[in-house]
Parts: structure tokens; sequence; C-alpha cells
DNA sequence: ACAATTTGTCAAGAATTATTTTTAAGTAAA
DNA sequence: TTTACTTAAAAATAATTCTTGACAAATTGT
């Protein structure tokens, strides 16, 4: 079987050709939404449903191999990159980058003023290089 | 006049009865949804639409009276403090809160590898004091 | 082959936006 | 000060769009 069938079953979930797809789909695009993955998928996989590819993203972020990312209340996007990292998203054309700058240390602080801190979400909002010109 | 009034007006936008009760639940609130504001005035103002708040407070961030804030796909909020300032949204109970740390001065960047940076959002996501115990 | 998960279909839910008509605000003239 | 006028805004629906739920049928992994 192929890399990511094993990589999914290492994390306690059927490996399913739909989930194996849905993951390439991910992997291959980094920052994704449900439908995003469901057009890139629809010519191979013609019968794939998008609430399959709802519950399956949902799936992954339980399991660890995704985050989901709130980045407009308009759609939920899923990022295959669970590390710590910034993003920036494209006002005009919606892109989504990842940012890597230095990070403020207390960005990664477990308390602030009693609060009980379990992520922090950070987003830089402006016009990509593309939309510029 | 009420000083609320004066306000709308010196933005360039009518002082209408509605946005001015608008703004103070906005005000009193601190952050709202478009909801919230709908059920607060419902008692004083049984014939305001909630289709109202949404365009009235979409209005106000135009004008620069409030910012909008994604920290859930599930709901928009609304904040009366449009200076820099990250936010901390308990995971248990949705309560929202400023959150004055010294920042980064990154994080003010207004431009990052190309990309032209117009606003941040720093969310910290966590278990407020309250749901703690 | 069997038990448990997962998929697909269909439909329901919920938040937000659009549209159209009616109403009210701001303004300048009588 | 009142009156008329122009334009923005409110109300009342409708419509969209994203996301989730329920359940029968199919598939996985043991």
């Amino acid at each position: 079987m192929t890399d990511v069938a094993e990589l999914l079953r290492s994390k306690g979930i059927k490996a399913t050709a739909q989930r194996v797809a849905i993951y390439q789909a991910l992997a291959s695009q980094g920052h994704v939404s449900a439908e995003d993955v469901f057009d890139s998928l629809f010519n191979k996989m013609p019968m794939l449903s998008l609430a399959t590819v709802y519950t399956t993203l949902r799936r992954f972020c339980e399991v660890g191999l995704a985050d989901e990312m709130v980045v407009s209340n308009d759609r939920i996007y899923f990022d295959i990159n669970t590390d710590f990292h910034h993003h920036f998203v494209c006002e005009s054309c919606g892109s989504i980058y990842d940012i890597d700058i230095p990070f403020c240390s207390i960005l990664k602080s477990k308390e602030i003023q009693g609060l009980k801190i379990k992520r922090f979400s950070g987003i830089f909002y402006g016009i990509c290089k593309r939309c510029r010109s």
C-alpha cells in the first residue's frame, strides 16, 4: 500500500480510497477548503460526495493529521501543517500562505492572566504579490 | 443630540435611531454578534430586523467604528475596539476577552516577504477561568 | 466471513446576504 | 420655522451558501 494508507492506519483510522485521495489533495495544496478538495478530485472520483470530504477532513483534524483554520466566515480551511506557524490571507484573491517569521515567545504561552491557552492563531491580512500588479 | 449621533455623523453616515441603539449595544458589550445585538435590543425596538443589524455593523466597520473578528466559522463577531490588540476565545463557553500583552513589533509590519499587510489577527484559544472550575 | 467504520444520498439547519418597497434623515429654500 | 426634496437606510421577505445529520449500503481490517 501507499505511504498515505500506512499513515492513516498508524493514526488508528481506516485507509479507504477516498481518504487517501483526500489526504493527497490536502498535502499537495497545503491549505484547502472542502470544496477545493472535492473539485480537485472530481475527475478521479466522480462518486465522491462533498459530505464525505467534510467528515474526512474533520476526522484528519481529530487524529492530528491536519488543523482547522478560521480565516474568514464564509469557508472553513484545513492545513496540512500542524506545526506552530502564522498565515497570510490575500483579501483580494483569497490565497493563503504560510508565514515564517520569528515568533514572540509569549505567543506560545500556555497560560496568560489565568486563562489556559491551548493554541494560537496568527493571521496577516493583505494583498499578495500577484494581486498588486 | 447624543454623543453617538454626533459620532456617526462625523463618520459621514446618517444617525438613525437604530444605528444609535446598535452602536450603544456594541459599545456596552465590546464583542458582539449580530444576534447578540438583535436580542439585546428586542425589548426596546421590537421592529428592528436582523438584516438591519447585519448591514449596520458592516457599515460601522467600513467607516472605522468597529472591526470584524473571525474567531470561529459559525458566527461573525464585531469589536468596538479598533486598536491593535489580541483576543482570547474560550472554547467552552465562547466568551471573548481582549488580551493586552507586549507585541512583537513584527506583527505590526506593513510588508512581509513582498506581501502588503493591512492588518493582523491574533487569537488565543483555550479555557477561561470560569470554565476551569 | 464478521464486526465496525465509512461512504453516499438526501435533506435539514443555520448564518448571512440580496432585493424590493417603504420610511426617515439631512439639507436647503420659502 | 416650516416645507419640500434628495438620498440613505429600515423592514420584510427571499434566497444563498456552507455545513451537518440520519440512515441504508458498501468497504475495511482482523
